[in-house]
RNA sequence: GUGCGCUUAGCUCAGCUGGAUAGAGCGUUUGGCUACGGACCAAAAGGUCGGGGGUUCGAAUCCUCUAGCGCACGCCA
């Protein structure tokens, strides 16, 4: 389908013809002033200086041409020369009619759908997941599932530091405690135990010790080095215990990034294109790209038009050993050779800025990926307490994401027990639910690249703009529907104006049970509706899942002011109610749709 | 030093890519419960959009200067 705001502009833009003026200037947008009109066209005045004329002979001239429109019931022109446009109810109905019946309402798929990978979480392996953890893996996941509804095929990849220093200290502190393991002896020969010589919980305690030790004393230090040199360079018994550490770690990742509704299709990470950064070295040479400067190996990535200074992409430190950027580079290459996405975006902390800037113009420069293939970074800010201060626990320590979400069940526990009873479980299952809509909608409801303040307070209220408020607008329209088929007044049933069933006979709306507004706040509702497709594309192209919550923030508003007017179940006029109980459906649909792209869920009742 | 970003109501944030009187939420003040879920709704007060200059019929939005804050700038990720 259209998008609402393009069918009606084509009116408008055949008018500014039929007037003797070019069409392009009819574009029509948004009232900014609700009390006046709902949508508007400033073409007139655009176009006033080309045609020497008035903006507002312009404008009489272009309304006395709409003066039949079967498009807009009302078309003023007002001095300078706007066009105040009200549209008719039918128009809408048809629209909102059209979008019941069809596959996302009707949004446009696109013609060449994009093969997209996205790189966001980003955890190291054995090491807990932390506050700093939790923007990425929301904020990532909402574009992914984006990107995804825009008919666009969509990967997500963890990207899992698995490669690192951390890795050696975990070995050497393992080794320490338990060196008559068989992973410590050079000459065993044997299979490696298939159980992990560890836990989770002490996988959690072993790695923060290590890291604390090996800040203190140099010898312990150079001993992880040596460790990590051993694994990488393909030691056996060490092989077997990273294979340990990663099976325990990727089970407890799994459970952490799960319960935030967090799903990944890749589990990469860096281990996986070790084998493939020799070669891309040796291509980078060859190709007389990276060169020696200072001891390490690197690619100038500087351009012409730069403004600023751009140092170089180093691909080998000057002691030999890959790091990071290798890595990633080495990524590149992998998943151009595997899927060949015609797109790459990296959801990270904004100030990585420049580094992927490095990255994305080396892996052009020395040809990993395709002059069309598009590399993104969407950096994100800060995520601060109260204070306006990076995020701590009371004793200053960087929190851990379990216990923050657990505080955050806690408190919504409180306020939902307060409110209604309830058995024990139902009521841990619905506060889980609804904390995680304030946690997600309270991140995303702020533009990405900025910092924002993380306020419990604020996101776990039920007024206002928050994740409970549009939950519990959803839950109230489930109950009136519940109610609604319950009496039994959903089936068929008709009056004089022949049959008003809402469903077909397939148990799905049926698109002809919409009828015309009946009141400005059951038409500003439907009108609420018509927006979806071109908010859906915005999100999409800006990759903003903001505009998704400022929608249906104003969504959910315009449905409790109807709501508030509007006597539904009581309606002795079945047309009308019928009506009203479609409109009621597709507002839920929508709602629904829009919160599974934040990556969050509603309950039945709450 | 160079570059990037931010600055909008007491607080937290929008502002549809240049339009009319700059909008929400929280907080404050006021009104509405025999309730299809009041966890709501309605209304009021609250602003020289950091500051100056410019472009334009028209600027929070574009350009320029400037202040304050934050961040990044070769072997961390």
């Amino acid at each position: 389908m259209k998008k609402f705001l393009d069918l009606i502009s084509e009116e408008m833009q055949s008018a500014f013809e039929a007037a003797g003026y070019q069409a392009d200037l009819g574009k029509v947008t948004l009232s900014n002033r609700p009390d006046l009109c709902e949508y508007q066209c400033n073409g007139a005045m655009a176009g006033a200086r080309q045609y020497r004329k008035a903006p507002i002979m312009i404008a009489n001239e272009v309304a006395e041409k709409l003066k039949e429109s079967m498009v807009f019931s009302e078309v003023t022109a007002v001095p300078p020369g706007f066009l105040n446009l009200k549209v008719t109810e039918s128009v809408i109905k048809d629209y909102l009619q059209g979008m019941c019946g069809a596959e996302k309402y009707g949004l446009q798929m696109p013609e060449q759908p994009k093969k997209i990978i996205i790189d966001y979480g980003g955890p190291n392996v054995a090491k807990s997941l932390h506050v700093g953890h939790l923007r990425p893996a929301i904020i990532g996941e909402s574009i992914k599932r984006i990107c995804r509804y825009a008919g666009h095929e969509v990967l997500g990849d963890i990207h899992m530091g698995d490669w690192g220093l951390q890795m050696g200290l975990i070995i050497t502190e393992l080794k320490k405690r338990h060196p008559e393991l068989p992973y410590f002896d050079e000459n065993y020969q044997g299979e490696y135990p298939v159980e992990a010589p560890f836990t989770i919980t002490e996988l959690g305690e072993i790695y923060p010790t290590a890291s604390a030790k090996s800040k203190e004393d140099a010898a312990y230090k150079a001993e992880a080095m040596e460790a990590t040199h051993k694994l990488q360079n393909g030691e056996r018994g060490y092989r077997a215990l990273w294979k340990h550490i990663m099976n325990v770690s990727v089970e407890d990742l799994k459970r952490n990034y799960s319960n935030l509704e967090v799903e990944f299709d890749l589990w990469k990470g860096e281990s996986d294109v070790q084998d493939l950064i020799p070669n891309m070295v040796d291509k980078m040479k060859k190709g007389g790209y990276a060169y020696e400067s200072d001891g390490a190996l690197v690619v100038d990535v500087k351009e012409e038009t730069d403004t600023k200074e751009m140092p170089p992409c180093i691909i080998l430190k000057s002691d030999g050993a890959a790091l990071y950027n290798t890595t990633d580079l080495a990524t590149i290459m992998d998943r151009m050779d595997k899927y060949q996405p015609n797109k790459m975006i990296y959801v990270t902390d904004k100030r990585q800025n420049l580094y992927f800037e490095q990255i994305f113009r080396c892996a052009r420069k020395t040809g990993l990926v395709k002059p069309e293939t598009e590399l993104l970074h969407i950096g994100f800010g800060t995520m601060n307490g109260k204070g306006g201060k990076p995020f701590k626990t009371r004793e200053g320590g960087v929190m851990s994401l379990e216990s923050l979400i657990c505080e955050i069940n806690e408190e919504m526990y409180r306020k939902i027990t307060e409110n209604r009873a309830m058995s024990e479980e139902e009521a841990k299952e619905i506060s889980g639910i609804v904390a995680l809509s304030a946690v997600k909608y309270g991140d995303l409801s702020n533009q990405a690249s900025k910092d924002y303040i993380f306020d419990i307070d604020r996101f776990t209220s039920f007024e206002g703009d928050t994740g409970p408020y549009i939950l519990y607008t959803i839950v109230r329209i489930k109950s009136i529907l519940h109610k609604y088929f319950e009496q039994g007044t959903g089936q068929k049933d008709t009056d004089t104006a022949g049959c008003v069933s809402v469903l077909k006979d397939d148990g799905t709306l049926d698109p002809a049970a919409l009828k015309t507004a009946q009141s400005p706040s059951e038409k500003a509702l439907m009108l609420e509706l018509t927006r979806f497709h071109a908010m859906i594309e915005s999100a999409y192209e800006e990759a903003a899942p903001h505009k998704i919550c400022a929608y249906i923030y104003d969504l959910a508003n315009a449905f409790n002011h109807f709501y508030h007017e509007t006597k539904i179940l009581t309606q002795e006029d079945k047309v009308k109610q019928t009506g009203w109980i479609a409109l009621l459906m597709l507002t839920r649909d929508v709602l629904v749709d829009c919160i599974d792209l934040l990556g969050f869920s509603s309950p039945e009742k709450m």
